[in-house]
DNA sequence: ATCTTATTGCAACATTGTTGCATTTAGGGT
DNA sequence: ACCCTAAATGCAACAATGTTGCAATAAGAT
């Protein structure tokens, strides 16, 4: 993706094409999995702590990227995929860290999950996987 | 459940019975849901924070506790079920957050859940649902 | 009652989240 | 090409939690 194209995807979103905005774009395509939060940070250093909190802030609230905490680790962020939009994340994937590379990607799962929870109202679900990764287990 | 049980479940795991450690499993157990770290906290005020951390490592190192992040909010921590133990955590259950009234509880769907990634070796499996509780919707 | 080892409590530091405010700049209008 | 304005940045400051080292304390075994 060249940094034309992000900027219209910034503009489609009402969001300027900053210089930190671009530079944080860049870094996740770059990456091919989610990227963890240090790892963006060095990767954008020398940038300010507090505009890249709220970059990373205003591109989740529009949609562009998405968080994905995986326990005992750092947190992750990557693009959100066609689904999503400004209205409304829709995440049907589940996020994937392998245990040996150590890099959390997102995952279409087969069989589409039905969880039931008899009285409850389910509005969100979201699913954390740790195994092998393909990669990982082909090697 | 009693300091006298609490005292003996540290003991099977070969963890002294400490006043922190008594205090924190008595707030854990009269807390209904899960606990957020923050309540916790204020709870067993003035704890030592590190020795509250250290407390909480071990416990859930023996399989004591379990630790529930959820997306945007605090950090929870919950009794294991009887299924965990030392050598190996079972949770088979789902971390549950009303939107309504903000608990956190630990719920067993009813459908057994497959998720199928073909080509990945799956170890762990962690969901976090987000909606609305039972007790919200009744009410 | 004593001893050994686990545990605590404190100091110190690191990381990330978060707000306020003054300054800068992107991008629309002229 | 030049303004203008709202948006965005950069800095200071602070809060919450994680994390390590180490000396002091206390639990539980003998």
């Amino acid at each position: 993706m060249t940094n034309q194209e992000f900027t219209e995807l910034l503009h489609n979103r009402s969001l300027k094409a900053t210089a930190p905005r671009l530079a944080l774009l860049n870094a996740l395509h770059e990456y091919k999995s989610a990227m963890p939060y240090s790892a963006i940070q060095s990767k954008l250093s020398p940038i300010d702590r507090v505009t890249l909190y709220r970059t990373l802030e205003s591109l989740m609230k529009k949609g562009v990227i998405h968080k994905a905490h995986q326990e005992g680790s750092d947190i992750f962020y990557a693009f959100c995929g066609h689904s999503c939009s400004i209205e409304q994340h829709q995440h049907n994937h589940v996020h994937f860290k392998c245990k040996s590379c150590d890099t959390v990607t997102c995952e279409e799962p087969k069989r589409s999950l039905h969880i039931s929870l008899p009285g409850y109202d389910i509005q969100k679900v979201s699913i954390s996987i740790e195994g092998i990764c393909k990669d990982c287990i082909t090697a």
